[in-house]
RNA sequence: GCUCCCGUAGUUCAAUGGAUAGAACAAGUCCCUCCUAAGGAUUAGAUGCAGGUUCGAUUCCUGCCGGGAGCACCA
């Protein structure tokens, strides 16, 4: 009901200013927290007790008063405080429950560069990069629905002293036909050596410098490039395959051997300048603005993350049009964002302005920490199969459901998992929550939704509850808990939207399902009174929770 | 050490400076001859500590305590 929201704004507003209030009006037209206290709920009067020098009750007594009041509400009433609570009327709500969803935000019509799930090539696909594709996914689909033109875009990283230690460790295991999972042990392996033998330091040093130059076509192609190339095709084959899995979709890669050629030019080009040089290295005196020094180029001539997400950005804005970027990483790089965004606003301040740099939270065990060190990060398909296990097993002994959806209801649980927590917030990973299926939870979304069109199917009345016209609800239907909920849905996808926030989707979603199961709990619904306006609720909130779902990237199954 | 982020029921999470701090899991008690019990109903349980700003603070400010991250050639 967000036209409806609006236009009360801006009679509200139009009050104030007859009241002689100026331009620092602030007062807020929210969903109140209770349904008692109306459908709107303004503080309006407790905002302009001060200017007005007034009792904030006294000024809601005029305002009740004098405010032209439009057609679709009902009453006003004063509560508290002073608090100004707006009712609907019956035609408005009949109203808002028939209208198409009006899913806008100030995105819509922009053109969106979203960069997610970075993989690192010759590293596996870790419990990480599942929260990050998580996040990602759902804001692609959130973006998309409301309007905006998405392209998704993934920066893997192919070229590093990690990749060199992996070919180093494969070609010294002398590991023939090797596959995904040789590859992952490999790089501990070589990691280990790394660290402990200085000879093997060496060779993998000159080894990263020799496919630098191989991607530069400074040297031909030898045994250990046919090592680093098959091993980047299986691991870009192996994070497609886990995109799939997990049902998501990345549009276009720009590999950071890409990014790094760029980077350092840029590096060149403005040094000294932006960059200086020290102790060999091109650096950046972030500390002259509040944040640290940093190493773009490296003193043996290789650009680093910095300088690569640099030359990437620059990429980015030559190789597309779009009205914003985002780039969705790891809390842990939030510094890091910080540093580059401030070194780009020096070079091009557009580059800058028109870049976001988001962090969501790690996940982290309930105590202690993931770390490829310990050798303790769950693997994201590891994680996937353990909970398809799960659901495969419950479907089994309650003899209901199809094991074909076990997967969708396996990623609903993880992913729905993720997206209820606020993205900057670190994540604690429980096992046994993450596999339980009940309560506030992605199955729990699917399991309301999937008994909805059952009752619908049942009824055979689909059809006819497009054309409802004779809208005639009764009163104790009409103020129900679900009646409410399912008001919302444009406001709430909005700021969900506009504030790049996924779990206020996910806190919406679950408190939908659970005002509806309590309303198909107390209602017979199929040959009942009132059946149907019953059946027409019931397609609405279908319909409601179908779009939630999909723009937090969970399924929507007709039966489970 | 410096900088930044976070501390809400036993646990995992909500709450643009607003009304009685909401859920879920775990614990207790009910509800399947009825449209899917992966459900519903119900009991008990929380803002780290100390100040400050405000008509009003979980939210903003200061200090302390506790946890995490970043801080020069990894990404």
């Amino acid at each position: 009901m967000l036209k409806v929201k609006r236009e009360l704004e801006e009679k509200i507003t139009d009050w104030a200013f007859a009241q002689g209030v100026g331009d620092g009006l602030r007062f807020t037209l929210e969903r109140p927290a209770d349904k008692k206290h109306g459908h709107y709920s303004s503080n309006l009067a407790l905002v302009l007790s001060k200017a007005l020098a007034k009792k904030p009750q006294d000024i809601a007594q005029d305002f009740v008063n004098s405010f032209n009041s439009p057609d679709f509400l009902e009453k006003i009433e004063i509560a508290g405080p002073g608090f100004l609570n707006f009712y609907l009327s019956r035609q408005a709500l009949a109203n808002i429950l028939k209208e198409d969803f009006s899913l806008s935000s100030k995105f819509s019509g922009k053109k969106v560069l979203l960069e997610h799930s970075s993989p690192n090539l010759f590293k596996p696909f870790h419990i990480g990069h599942l929260v990050n594709n998580s996040y990602g996914e759902a804001l692609s689909r959130m973006l998309s629905l409301a309007g905006a033109s998405v392209k998704t875009l993934a920066f893997p990283s192919d070229v590093s002293p990690g990749i060199a230690k992996a070919v180093w460790a494969i070609k010294d295991l002398r590991l023939k036909d090797f596959s995904i999972e040789d590859i992952g042990k490999a790089y501990a392996y070589g990691s280990e050596k790394y660290k402990t033998d200085t000879v093997v330091k060496n060779q993998v040093d000159e080894l990263n410098a020799k496919i630098y130059n191989y991607l530069y076509g400074k040297t031909e192609k030898d045994k250990d490039i046919e090592i680093y190339e098959r091993g980047k095709e299986l691991s870009l084959k192996f994070f497609l395959k886990t995109l799939d899995l997990l049902d998501s979709q990345i549009d276009d890669f720009i590999f950071e051997s890409e990014a790094e050629k760029e980077g350092k030019k840029i590096v060149f080009e403005n040094s000294p300048g932006v960059f200086e040089e020290s102790e060999g290295a091109y650096i950046f005196r972030g500390s002259k603005y509040g944040l640290f020094d940093n190493v773009f180029v490296n003193s043996a001539g290789f650009g680093t993350y910095l300088a690569k997400d640099l030359g990437l950005l620059k990429i980015k804005f030559s190789k597309y049009d779009f009205d914003k970027s985002i780039t969705i990483t790891d809390a842990e790089q939030k510094e890091h964002f910080a540093l580059l965004k401030k070194s780009a606003e020096l070079i091009n301040k557009t580059w800058a302005e028109k870049s976001d740099f988001l962090q969501h939270g790690r996940m982290a065990p309930s105590s202690g920490k993931f770390s490829s060190r310990l050798g303790n990060v769950p693997l994201a398909e590891d994680i996937l199969s353990e909970a398809q296990e799960a659901v495969e097993e419950k479907i089994k002994e309650s003899g209901k459901g199809d094991l074909k959806n076990a997967r969708y209801i396996a990623l609903a649980a993880l992913k729905y998992g993720v997206l209820k927590v606020s993205m900057g917030k670190s994540i604690v990973w429980d096992k046994e929550k993450a596999l339980s299926f009940e309560g506030d939870s992605g199955p729990y979304l699917q399991y309301s939704y999937a008994r909805a069109r059952s009752v619908l199917k049942k009824s055979s009345k689909e059809a006819e509850l497009a054309n409802l016209s004779n809208f005639d609800a009764p009163d104790n239907l009409l103020g129900s808990e679900l009646v409410f909920e399912l008001l919302y849905m444009d406001d709430i996808f909005e700021d969900a939207v506009e504030t790049l926030s996924p779990h206020k989707l996910a806190n919406y979603a679950n408190k939908l399902a659970s005002a509806f199961n309590a309303f198909y709990a107390n209602e017979k619904i199929i040959a009942s009174t009132d059946e149907q306006f019953k059946l027409f609720l019931v397609n609405r909130f279908a319909n409601t929770m179908k779009i939630l779902l999909e723009a937090m990237s969970i399924r929507a199954l007709d039966e489970m």
